[in-house]
DNA sequence: GACATTGATAAGTCATTGCTTACAATAAGC
DNA sequence: GCTTATTGTAAGCAATGACTTATCAATGTC
């Protein structure tokens, strides 16, 4: 479910756009939407779609908003991907965290 | 692009059970569709979707197909996941390899 | 050869997604 | 105060996605 969200947000290739935009330095909804090919809207909404995913945070400045990647939200895609680096290893692993959907 | 269809791939809970089960161990359609919750007709389409995104393989064997992990699947997406790894969250990598010691 | 098992594909359905334009609310600058 | 800039949300739409049942080709078994 968790992992659900954070995939599915890194599926789109725009949201990918703003997260590494945003991973260079944090900037403004507004900022994002011209540098991009979509309206604001749509920014807007993947923004939505990458907090909730807990992959970015954002904080008012004045009428503006400043959307900064979150420290974090890397962090369960790691562990995920660290259970099956290990080969054959990682078979108990599995196994052990099948509880989980 | 190649990163979409891997995080697309990813992103549903029935393809990563069915990940995880052929980590665990290799196995033929049947076998996982007696597993899950889907009929074989999904599953096999499900297989498509890894196989495409290079996460599985597949082997005949008789009238069955078996099928198990790409090992080098999951490589791009540690390369991703590397790009940001050192920027705002050195702090985890340091401490990683402190604790090595 | 007859029959069952296996697995891919076709066709259809229903929900989700990524986008648009339109609009409302808030803050800034004159 | 008025206008301009910024941002989120609503509504609508075309495309995609995840499933189903139906079917067919290929293999295994008696």
């Amino acid at each position: 479910m968790t992992y659900g969200k954070l995939f599915a947000a890194l599926a789109d290739p725009t949201r990918r756009a703003i997260f590494e935009r945003l991973a260079a330095r944090e900037q403004s909804v507004a900022e994002l939407a011209r540098a991009l090919p979509v309206s604001q809207p749509a920014i807007s909404q993947h923004l939505k779609v990458l907090k909730e995913a807990r992959l970015v945070r954002d904080a008012a400045s004045g009428a503006r908003r400043i959307y900064s990647i979150d420290p974090d939200g890397l962090w369960p895609l790691r562990q995920w991907l660290d259970r099956f680096w290990g080969d054959q290893l990682a078979s108990f692993k599995v196994a052990a965290e099948r509880e989980e959907d």
